[in-house]
DNA sequence: TGAAAAATCGCAAACGTTTCCGCTTTATAT
DNA sequence: ATATAAAGCGGAAACGTTTGCGATTTTTCA
């Protein structure tokens, strides 16, 4: 288990310590012939660079903290690999945290990661009280929000236009043919406030009446979804379109549809946001908001990294565009 | 961005910084009063200790390299979830890498974390070829492979008993009146294989015919699954039920079927292995066999933990039951 | 050929901790 | 009261690396 050190390659070279990192190291002020006979017996030996104590004395660690409420949930194990995969091709490695359930302990997670000395940290918040709840430590360590709006806050996050999302997915519904659409779902985080702020704008817009349908303590998952459906669909549907506020709360409404015979596009047309993988399996042929979570990925390191290589001090607010994806559950009404 | 380090404490606090590191330590050879005293002023001045500085000495960085073919990806995200959890539960922080696609970089990657002196190394492998691969590097860090079956060979592993899926599965069909099943998808990694053979046991004990459909590049997706299975109903269907080697391939199955018009589970019974969380969706309703995920994450960590802190020599090979989880896709025949 | 310039390399400090060892002070027992 | 033990604390080494600086050697050019 003992590993051999730039010492010991030193000795068995016949130079000094310093030398054999200058040689791994690429460092212009040393012989190049040495340089390769070093290099060569580094290989022999099987040496390779101990990071903990090289970033001890660069100050720098190559680390970046990815925080997200929980991995396993396919938005954010999407969000995981790209941000893992980017930041490895610029040669940083990812130190893992779910913050979930509560604040506490997204708090405990971000001040973990600081005693880790990470470079930086890329967090999916778990809600607009994320901002508030690591504010003393956002100034210690450069960060990125993603996917949350975090409005004018003075900080960097990237996002996609939740807003123009449910405008452009009531614009269509409405080019469909529909004139009832009810929106369903949260409201009260900023990027289901934005969301919702989409819809009454292409309602307004297009003349149509607001219809909402929420419960107050509603979490993003299937169940609670479906649950939320249920009790909806106890009253009379008056309506002719769902646009639900998120993919799992339209799965949710799909399940309380099929148990009702409820035909789903038949009867009610449905679309949802976010474009979770699930959405596109088979009978499922979910029509939804896309979010580029891949770009969102890519562009959050990119900030990340632009603010630890040259301690950028500013912050910007990166918007990504949302896409509308047509598949099988919205029909036209004629 | 300058950090408050041990000595600045020590100098405020008028000790020595020996003392401080004793005071948060809970070092029995310090005085209580000024145990208080110190511990107060850290508070108080925002200290945090430095892991890697504190890694450095220890010779420990209560870091686990997790390495998973791609967390953008049901399976190995739900993994990668528990694994943290009970990791950090623990006092370790998990440093994620995706190893895909090929075995050059699950290469690359291991050694990466070899160098960032990781205390261990939890690998759901790419395929049988993985234990030759890193071979090399499993005798300098405790390592411990999830998932993938590696028969005898000298390695700690957890996995499931994937034979005894398939064989309960297929007696499942059996038992509600099927008598022709085919085995449809994968059969060259060993785990494979294993399910292959529970499905022949199966077969041999009912005194059924075996019958087997699979290309030769095989992959886990949903898309593959579909290619073979438009192939596999271009010609006659002369079985009653598919047993599908992966969820991801049933699901192919499925997109197959419908697109066709087989009737699934009317004229055609469907069951699929791993229980992803795709499975249990309104319309899916895949019948299926559950891998015990959470507890085969628990149990992995729970003996890289054993190696690590007790330095344990010997090799365990965990084999965890599956379930059956019976939902809508395979019918009753008469 | 000789002096200056350039190239090559070694020494040692530094990064922030933990812990062994020894010194001083206080408590305990005779 | 004295000797002994125990407790509390500081000094310093160690972990493995990078890098500034000085020393030595080689090259360059007049």
């Amino acid at each position: 288990m003992k590993s051999v050190t730039l010492k010991d390659v030193a000795k068995a070279a016949g130079v000094s310590y310093a030398t054999v990192s200058r040689a791994l190291s690429g460092s212009p002020q040393i012989g190049s012939d040495t340089r390769e006979r070093v290099i060569k017996l580094c290989d022999e030996m099987g040496y390779t660079t101990n990071y903990v104590a090289r970033s001890m004395v660069m100050k720098k660690t190559d680390l970046i903290g990815l925080v997200v409420p929980s991995v396993d949930n396919q938005f954010m194990s999407e969000m995981a690999y790209h941000a893992e995969m980017s930041a490895r091709a610029h040669g940083y490695n990812i130190m893992l945290c779910n913050s979930g359930p509560d604040l506490k302990r997204e708090k405990t997670v971000v001040k973990l990661l600081l005693g880790r000395q990470v470079d930086g940290i890329l967090i999916v918040p778990q809600g607009p009280q994320t901002y508030e709840n690591i504010r003393a430590y956002t100034d210690q360590v450069p960060t990125v929000f993603v996917s949350e709006n975090l409005r004018d806050q003075p900080q960097s996050y990237v996002t996609v236009d939740n807003s123009r999302g449910t405008y452009i997915g009531t614009k269509y519904l409405y080019e469909l043919g529909h004139r009832d659409i009810l929106y369903f779902g949260r409201r009260r985080t900023t990027t289901h406030q934005l969301r919702a702020e989409g819809y009454m704008r292409a309602c307004q817009e297009l003349g149509l009446q607001q219809r909402f349908f929420n419960s107050e303590y509603s979490r993003s998952s299937i169940s609670n979804g479906y649950q939320m459906a249920r009790e909806l669909f106890s009253r009379p549907i008056d309506y002719t379109a769902i646009f639900a506020s998120t993919d799992s709360h339209a799965l949710g409404v799909m399940r309380a549809a099929d148990e009702l015979r409820i035909d789903i596009p038949g009867h009610l047309s449905l679309i949802g946001f976010d474009n979770i993988p699930s959405a596109e399996l088979p009978r499922i042929e979910l029509t939804t908001i896309e979010q580029p979570l891949r770009e969102m990925a890519v562009q959050a390191v990119d900030m990340l990294r632009d603010k630890i290589e040259h301690g950028t001090q500013g912050y910007v607010h990166q918007i990504l565009l949302p896409g509308l994806v047509k598949r099988g559950t919205c029909r036209t009404l004629d």
